[in-house]
DNA sequence: AACTATTTATAAGA
DNA sequence: TTCTTATAAATAGTT
């Protein structure tokens, strides 16, 4: 999306593969929240880089986790 | 997005609304793929639902849950 | 920090 | 139910 097209490898400037990061992260939050409110499920996100380390969850980061481990490997794709 | 302007709330129908979570868990694996990508970032996703429950990360689940657990409540938003 | 041109995601429909 | 398409939404570059 964008001004312009642009190919998914790794953005060599560090200003703006941060403000990117930013950007997308916060994309990814939203979407986290819409799905889990249209579709009643429990979604957590979990982004870490050098900029730093962030996460979300509905209803929570912690209770979406819990859920997982007790799934364990059987939450495939 | 898509033919219509919808509102962010629970979809009632069964099968649009199962439709929907596996069509946006999909966008937000992509998501989550080109944010990794993009920014050299460990990125995870978890989605549960009745639909049932899917995970997705990069490098992985496990590698991205590892790096939660060692920052803990610092992984803020 | 806000703006838009443009790409991308997706809700309905086929 | 997979593929298409009209439209809403995300975002890259700009200001």
């Amino acid at each position: 999306m964008g001004r312009t097209k642009l190919e998914i490898k790794k953005i060599e400037d560090k200003a703006r593969r941060q403000t990117t990061f930013t950007k997308r992260r916060q994309g990814m939050y939203k979407k986290a929240n819409e799905l889990a409110t249209k579709c009643s499920a429990q979604v957590a996100v979990m982004a870490f880089s050098n900029a730093g380390n962030f996460s979300y969850g509905h209803p929570g980061v912690n209770t979406v986790l819990r859920r997982y481990e007790a799934v364990g490997e059987g939450a495939g794709q």
